[in-house]
DNA sequence: TTGTAGGCGTTATCAA
DNA sequence: TTGATAACGCCTACAA
């Protein structure tokens, strides 16, 4: 039998917990030749210290939350490498949640984590315009919270974003340069902070090149991929854009497709560009044009900023982050390659 | 300042810790009224029992552990999807793990969780022929570990695995049917029981037709990008395969790479299928013929069999579930589309 | 350098 | 139906 507690540990040892508790945690007042001791026994019994229990003294659960939207997607999987990165480093754990952009699914999950369940919170949200009490709850507890890519900006928290403006002008302007004329703006939510800022800086580049802001353009697609093909195959028969800029990378795919069925050539009638963290946009056909966030970056920074608030008690540093995405063009918007 | 505990919530209330306890934990031994009571204040005073004190006491942590070689990659974001899933649902979190396929990192954190850190275990292991016996210190402390397409086969689990056998054969026959009579096997590990049964169908395939087993056409890979990339050009420089059959999605992609840079037409001068379980593989240049697994489905069904251990004592139901895989012939073997 | 003892917040047992 | 109490396993003052 197996020794499962401090106690058990003790008496084998004729020692008291104390002392092996000491042990376990690199505390000076103790005699090297004891610690040895004690470690040796305890691996050689297969002895850690219960996790749970030492949590309960100390308030502190080495435990981070990470909460996304979804995660078989390139952009957040990319993500969560970096923020597991970072945590293991620390040496803490990540429990990780899918809201899978229901709003209510976020606030009954961080309702949950509010019990000490975790030093600290990591998330990319998934609702706006709402009531976010819940998330100031937290504050009072001092769990800290450090939110990416999507932010809700009324709340006080650390925030790691991209140039998002910039990008969708760049983006924007970018086919206009190629000669589009009718530039559409696929957008998923666009009442939602970085919906409205892509769609500012694809507004602001129409605007320098004086072409006319057209509402029709702006095509707001859903969450559901058979209702996003309906959407876009009646976009490109009736509404006959030549340029597309898409907010989300999805949206971009489902155009390819409905471009294959319908017999649409790309970037020969329609030029795409989309923010889109694959890896493999250059080997699609054709090669899509990206504005590619530094989506594992992004990850480290995250858990870098909540550690930092972690460490020092002054929790005052709640600084906004913002990382540059790179524009890569390819030949879906007419580049060479 | 709000309730952090039971005890202030009692003296609040003007009740004995017991009750207020019964309230949270369906009880029945409680008056009706009473519960609405608690609940209703506790509510708006923003209370929950402390997750760490309740595991103290009944060694039930409602947490798993989910450790998987990668995370950025559309077999693994789909399978956790489903775990999440079906974890969700049962009310648990998820402790996620990422080992890099560095198998020292399996077993560093697998003695983490030696010590009631988790109820039970889902993991895609990362190595082969090692000493398993961190994982043997689980089943004696009564924590389920259900694996998924990457097993260890001399360790006495639940597993979830897929056809691969017989997909492989499946894929090198078609191959061979379309004219191919070089066909080579990429695979990262060759050593690792996945690699080998997939190695198995391939060599029954030519077997079967006639082709003769050349070990030049066993590609071992590795998991640097670059190195691949090398690797594989001088492959096709050299060894001039006019058919890949490629184990894993990675080294698929590598290719694509290599014969771009190349000039190697595909499927002229070469055909391709892998392992793949990328959402969008038709839209590749060209389309990827795949083997695609049913990650998502696997998920789930490796979580459910984690739950089923858990709920009944008698964990003695490790079974071995195969999922099928489905073949999907496009363009880069030959395929219409 | 080591040991003693109390308490972290909860829940199960037992008694009322 | 409710309340008092002990225990879960650990860690930290404090004492020795």
């Amino acid at each position: 039998m197996d020794i499962v507690n401090i106690k058990k540990l003790a008496k084998e040892l004729n020692i008291s917990t104390s002392t092996i508790s000491r042990a376990f945690n690199g505390s000076p007042d103790i005699n090297k030749d004891t610690k040895e001791r004690i470690l040796a026994f305890a691996k050689e019994h297969n002895f850690l210290p219960n996790h749970y229990a030492s949590n309960l003294r100390d308030k502190k659960t080495k435990t981070i939350a990470v909460i996304v939207p979804e995660i078989a997607n390139d952009f957040f999987s990319q993500a969560i490498n970096g923020i597991e990165e970072v945590a293991r480093k620390k040496g803490f754990y990540i429990l990780l949640y899918r809201t899978d952009d229901v709003f209510e699914k976020e606030v009954s999950f961080v309702n949950y984590l509010n019990n000490g369940k975790v030093d600290g919170i990591i998330m990319s949200v998934s609702g706006e315009a709402n009531d976010h009490n819940y998330l100031r709850q937290l504050e009072s507890k001092n769990v800290p919270v450090v939110f990416f890519d999507r932010v809700y900006e009324d709340i006080d928290a650390a925030k790691v974003t991209t140039n998002d403006y910039d990008s969708s002008f760049a983006a924007t302007e970018h086919l206009l340069q190629t000669g589009c004329r009718r530039v559409a703006y696929l957008v998923v939510n666009k009442s939602i902070s970085i919906g409205q800022v892509r769609m500012q800086g694809y507004m602001d580049a129409l605007k320098k090149h004086d072409v006319a802001f057209d509402d029709e353009l702006v095509i707001d697609c859903s969450n559901d991929e058979k209702v996003n093909y309906k959407i876009l195959t009646k976009v490109l028969q009736e509404i006959k854009p030549d340029g597309i800029f898409s907010s989300v990378e999805r949206l971009a795919f489902a155009t390819y497709y409905v471009c294959n069925d319908l017999g649409i050539s790309i970037p020969g009638d329609l030029k795409m560009i989309s923010f889109s963290s694959l890896g493999i946009a250059p080997l699609l056909s054709p090669a899509l044009s990206t504005i590619t966030q530094p989506a594992y970056e992004m990850g480290i920074k995250a858990a870098t900023l909540l550690f930092e608030a972690l460490e020092q008690k002054t929790s005052n540093l709640k600084r906004h982050i913002v990382l540059k995405s790179k524009l890569f063009i390819r030949k879906s918007s007419g580049g060479e390659k």
